[in-house]
RNA sequence: GGGCCUGUAGUCGAAUGGUUAAGACGUCACCCUGACACGGUGAAGACUCGGAGUUCGAUUCUCCGCGGGCCCACCA
């Protein structure tokens, strides 16, 4: 027999997988066009409208974990020839950017000129900026584009001017359609900056007070009725006093009115569930506005409100004895009028949770303003349209969207009185105040800059009064869907792509960033702006608890990736649970271990690299190989399904199982003298078969992995097939045939486990001969690979039966 | 306090209205067998949070309780 020499020094030098390959692979690919976005490609397009972070603080685990998922998401459409929008976003809008500038400068933003804040702010994010992406570089996130620019797939900044033109003109093409409106709401106050706060700035704290027991009278018949209030002060601003509709105490009020001490003034008595039986006496005076409960009572009854603190944070007219007093003073003075008129019966000390301001911790008071509001009540039906139609990856996180819909009450207020945000473009004539709103396209800052006209269009007159107020952050990220798809700046490109693929994000923002995406892309658009929404949990710290500052349980992927490198950190992010149903814990034992699958493979692929890869495919493959061949196309094809719905876990798991123990332990097991056939035990045609089988799964398995391990699979498909892998297309589930293979792989594997086990009960090495076995008759067709691989002396078909050689005694058990 | 989600071996996690509930990490034993000791072959380890119900049968469906998560509200 001719003996051929199919074997040599493989093409994977390296023993093992290292981080080492991996900053040449990112570098490279950071520069690639393979991952730009290309405009004029006739590919379907695959959007993803990535989450830009906050860059105030660098990238945590979480994010770059749902980074790399997108990564996978991105690499894999573009291997089933998609044309791919993977956008770089950083936010750098609104509170957390000012709150940083505060700390670092020593300023509030309420005494510090406009001008100076903003430049503050700007040095912040310089430092910042930088080390935010480092990471996603490192983890090797094929991002459409790194360059920040104003081109489709380039990086973007949602403070650069072309996003802040883009927001704006949303606005303008808001308000010209009538869905803005300018109306009084209640914001957060602190009375010791002076400022309005956003919710983020509000702490809460545990302060004692005194409960006052007020005598009211009843005005129908003269009883008097005791109402428990810690807000004193706010009597003036009493418009109504309720209880429980299930208080038997009060029924006979009902339709009655109460007299206010000290105003004597009348207000009805009615029921209302939010009076709680066992508070106070059960009876509350609604005031405008001791806390935000009342707020959303004065809405639901439509009662007019009757203001008694000030924007300087001053009691006013209203507050009678208090009037012109700050509100702790003017307490006092309303304790003491009604002292002097034995209005109060007790007044008991109590702790009372309190909202205070973060940083000067006086209490949070809740004034009137005017601000802008969207419309969004009368687009209801639409919304509940959208998240029905809306394809949510995992299905429970839908329930979110609706439960949030279900429970809106007011329009979207969208102003805000700081800085570092987006303007709203408006000015106001100076003489008949009539609002002008430019031309869409510009970027505009109406508090330093002159207005596009010269005269107001109304009354011709000349000056105007830029407006101050800018935006809500939420009013800018919401566009973050049109804006990676041209929206503004490339309309020709739009007009073909107007909907975004993928929107990933975290559960804890669907309504917010998903709501009113879906909401302001649709008043602007007609259109629902998401094919799929992928909702993630969190990554939590290794015990199970949310990762926060604070606690210093937080985990800098810079450190895991100085440690591990980027590939076991992606294996384990696909690997280690599902993230659309659950949190998942971050703990450096179970990265470790993802990485030595990875070393698995390396091994793998330097075996079957020793090997040449016959040129073509043989005609006849042996019945092992169709079997093993069978397993691959199955798995490549259940990874396409999964990943086609963004399932990497699931995938990744049988693919692992695929690797170490269908094709490692027993294909390659069984096929091994077939393959080096230096015995020359079988023909030339068998040996080529298992030759081109062993690369054909590896080639499979390299491209499969590719989105989840771009790192080691480039590197070994580089070296064994001399292509990139992620120009390669994706494994194809058509045109693979299926084999007619008589035994399942179950039972191979159990028939091998049964030899295996046998030779290691009685104490025999693995190479250790079977002087008789005895196996089912299904094996035959496999019967001279099963032969080599087991050195089966004898062997027939039948019951299972096996004989051993005489052994040494087995070691003795201690 | 309200709504939604969730609870499987020491840890992480699959699966199913029905014979002994995957797999991984960790643990233990033996083995350096022509790619891999970051390996191989085995072993031990879970009455699927507690209780009740539906069912011939529940880990899987329903209800209650307990624990965890997210969001909302924060109590006159």
């Amino acid at each position: 027999m001719q003996l051929i020499s199919m074997q040599s020094e493989p093409l994977v030098k390296e023993k093992s997988w290292d981080k080492s390959f991996e900053p040449p692979l990112y570098q490279t690919w950071k520069e690639d066009r393979l991952y730009s976005f290309d405009r004029d490609s006739d590919k379907p397009l695959f959007s993803i409208d990535t989450p830009p972070p906050y860059v105030n603080t660098p990238v945590h685990i979480g994010q770059t974990t749902t980074y790399v998922l997108m990564d996978m998401f991105a690499r894999f459409h573009r291997m089933t020839g998609h044309n791919i929008i993977f956008p770089l976003g950083l936010d750098r809008n609104g509170l957390p950017i000012e709150m940083a500038a505060e700390k670092k400068f020593k300023v509030r933003l309420n005494n510090t000129e406009r001008e100076k804040f903003l430049e503050m702010c700007r040095t912040v994010l310089e430092e910042s900026s930088a080390t935010s992406t480092d990471s996603f570089l490192r983890c090797g996130i094929a991002f459409s584009s790194w360059k920040f620019g104003p081109e489709v797939g380039d990086a973007y900044m949602t403070d650069s001017p072309e996003y802040r033109a883009v927001t704006q003109a949303t606005f303008i093409d808001m308000w010209n359609n009538g869905l803005i409106y300018e109306s009084e709401r209640t914001n957060n106050y602190c009375p010791g900056c002076r400022t309005t706060l956003a919710d983020a700035e509000v702490d809460y704290i545990d302060i004692p007070t005194k409960f006052y027991d007020l005598a009211f009278k009843v005005k129908e018949t003269g009883e008097e009725i005791i109402i428990a209030t810690t807000r004193p002060e706010l009597l003036g601003s009493c418009a109504m006093v309720i209880y429980n509709p299930a208080d038997a105490r009060y029924k006979k009020l009902a339709g009655k009115h109460a007299i206010v001490p000290l105003f004597n003034k009348e207000v009805p008595i009615k029921e209302h569930p939010i009076a709680d039986i066992e508070k106070g006496s059960g009876l509350v005076m609604m005031c405008s506005f001791g806390d935000l409960s009342d707020i959303r009572f004065f809405r639901e009854m439509n009662l007019a409100p009757i203001y008694s603190i000030g924007v300087d944070g001053r009691l006013n007219e209203n507050a009678g004895p208090g009037a012109g007093l700050p509100v702790k003073k003017g307490r006092e003075a309303i304790v003491a009028a009604l002292q002097e008129k034995r209005l109060i019966r007790a007044a008991k000390d109590i702790m009372h949770r309190t909202p205070i301001c973060e940083r000067s911790k006086d209490p949070i008071e809740f004034i009137a303003m005017k601000e802008f509001y969207a419309k969004q009540l009368d687009q209801r039906d639409r919304m509940m349209k959208m998240a029905d139609d809306l394809n949510f990856f995992a299905p429970e996180s839908r329930k979110i969207l609706i439960d949030w819909i279900n429970s809106l009450s007011i329009d979207w207020p969208i102003s805000r009185r700081r800085y570092y945000a987006t303007e709203v473009p408006l000015w106001y004539c100076r003489k008949c105040e009539e609002p002008y709103v430019p031309p869409k396209g510009k970027y505009y800052r109406p508090w330093k800059e002159r207005p596009p006209v010269k005269a107001c269009p109304k009354c011709g007159h000349t000056e105007f009064i830029g407006e101050a107020r800018v935006f809500d952050t939420w009013f800018d990220s919401s566009i973050t869907a049109l804006y990676i798809l041209g929206y503004g700046r490339d309309d020709e490109f739009f007009i073909k792509h107007q909907q975004c693929t993928v929107r990933p994000q975290g559960k804890e923002i669907v309504r917010t960033w998903l709501y009113y995406t879906l909401l302001k892309c649709y008043l602007l658009t007609r259109k629902q702006i998401f094919r799929d929404a992928w909702i993630n949990y969190h990554i939590v710290d290794n015990t199970g608890n949310k990762m926060s500052k604070s606690v210093g349980n937080v985990i800098d992927p810079q450190k895991i990736l100085d440690q591990f490198g980027a590939e076991p950190f992606r294996l384990w992010a696909a690997t280690e649970g599902n993230l659309t149903q659950q949190d998942f814990r971050c703990s450096n034992d179970r990265i470790i271990a993802a990485g030595k699958s990875l070393n698995k493979l390396w091994n793998v692929a330097k075996y079957v690299s020793m090997f040449q890869r016959p040129a073509e495919r043989p005609k006849k493959l042996s019945p092992l190989d169709q079997w093993i061949l069978n397993e691959i196309h199955g798995i490549a094809m259940e990874s396409r399904v999964g990943f086609e719905n963004y399932d990497f876990h699931n995938p990744s798991i049988r693919l692992r199982h695929f690797l170490w123990d269908t094709f490692a332990s027993h294909y390659v097991e069984l096929s091994k003298n077939r393959a080096y056939n230096s015995a020359g035990n079988f023909t030339k045609e068998e040996q080529e078969s298992a030759l081109w089988t062993l690369h054909e799964c590896l080639n499979i398995f390299l491209r499969v992995m590719a989105p989840i391990t771009p790192f080691i699979t480039s590197k070994l498909y580089e070296e064994i097939y001399g292509a990139d892998v992620h120009a390669e297309s994706f494994p194809e589930p058509s045109g693979e045939e299926k084999f007619e293979v008589p035994f399942l792989t179950s039972e191979l594997e159990e028939m091998n486990s049964a030899i295996w086990k046998a030779k290691k009960d009685k104490g025999l090495s693995l190479k250790d001969e079977v002087t008789f076995a005895s196996i089912h008759e299904k094996f035959k067709i496999i019967k001279h690979d099963l032969v080599h691989a087991h050195t089966i002396r004898k062997l027939e078909f039948g019951e299972f039966k096996l004989d051993l050689p005489a052994t040494p005694a087995p070691k003795a058990e201690h």
